[in-house]
DNA sequence: CGACCTGTTGATTCTGCTCAATCAACGTGG
DNA sequence: CCACGTTGATTGAGCAGAATCAACAGGTCG
């Protein structure tokens, strides 16, 4: 559904008008900067301030280790802001995952705006407790669950799911290895709870199974 | 050093006026409710709204899951605010560890005073993603460390470390079961790295043994 | 004192990781 | 067109770390 060009980095493409969910009222359209595949869209230790929002792909937030070990603590897509920080340096990453484009909203420093702001930063603290649950207390096959439930949601419940993202980044938002996200996925199929036209495309089957497993 | 009296629920003590971190400008003292040890402050389910201080003693934000696993979201010690909700509903609930003294700071909903409310916010949204990463990606020693560490930040970096808090609640903010916090105690003791006087005060012996240990 | 709670330690089990092979899809270049 | 290399996904075998089950010690409180 969208360009592959193959850009390093970002180049501006004219922005549209329409209001999408997650976005400020009183925001008006800015040119959106076009991200390739796997482009980095800030990195661990980057000045922060600006606010960002998807308008078309996804994104993943990402922190890594020293030993290399990866956590990505959140997924962002079409409507979607992100780049919150407590402090003026960023300590998570963003990455584009597919062909991305990006709407700069405004440095985050203007109080004036913070009543526009709280709302979407206590969303994203909701959501970062929610996932806290989810990686401290549940098991390979709830977490699978849990995420697919949790796509189907932002995806508009049409029980049809497309997967943007690969098994690794699947598993590193888990915390599982990718070999583990490919099994359970054999187990929910082989439970007819899901089908997998393509890796990349899940049907649900059984919603209310995918439910009862993550309680 | 608190007093251990024994009440079902709060009960109103004076407030003192000194300014304590993480306070707001311009909130004035306000009366202090007094939980004892193990008091539910607000439960899940209950209406959202105020803001919550901790005057003295140390809260445990906690969710309970339909099969009785708990994940214990964050820890909340003297001068910390808590009760930050996305809806009006809240999602996790608040209870004291041992007798706690507790403000209410006001409604959240006045827009006014967002710019004072969204550093809060940003700070409780920067720690849950950290310790995404601890419960995503590091194992039992690792998260054990990573937590004796942020308590000794948070308790003035002094390598001596005052647990109010029992196994149970260490294991369920850890995603680990109390008999594995124990071992991971038993294991940093024979290393050398800590002291255990007593079951609920740790002495730093190795500070960058420890902090090797978590990358 | 006895009951209970918290914490420690041991034995065993099991989930998910590691290491490894295989396969399909895709792109490139001869 | 096919040979080759690459990448993503799947599957298998064996292992390790943490969970589970269980026993026990020390402290507190009725």
């Amino acid at each position: 559904m969208l360009m592959e060009t193959e850009f390093a980095g970002a180049v501006q493409v004219q922005g549209r008008t329409h209001h999408t969910p997650g976005l400020p009222p009183a925001t008006h359209a800015t040119a959106i900067s076009y991200y390739a595949p796997n482009a980095m869209i800030y990195a661990q230790g980057d000045t922060a301030g600006p606010l960002y929002q998807v308008a078309f792909g996804a994104v993943r937030i990402c922190r890594l280790t020293a030993d290399g070990r990866r956590q990505i603590s959140a997924f962002h897509f079409a409507g979607e802001v992100f780049g919150f920080e407590a402090t003026s340096e960023h300590h998570f990453c963003a990455e584009s995952i597919e062909g991305t484009g990006i709407r700069v909203l405004r440095a985050a420093t203007g109080d004036g705006y913070a009543g526009q702001i709280l709302p979407l930063a206590l969303a994203g603290l909701s959501r970062a407790q929610e996932h806290l649950l989810v990686l401290g207390r549940q098991n390979a096959t709830e977490r699978l669950a849990a995420f697919l439930l949790d796509l189907n949601d932002r995806q508009g419940n049409h029980e049809e799911i497309d997967l943007p993202m690969q098994r690794l980044d699947i598993a590193d938002y888990l915390g599982l290895t990718f070999e583990t996200v490919s099994r359970v996925f054999r187990r929910l199929k082989d439970a007819r709870i899901v089908a997998l036209p393509t890796a990349r495309h899940v049907d649900i089957l059984d919603l209310g199974a995918l439910e009862t497993l993550c309680e």
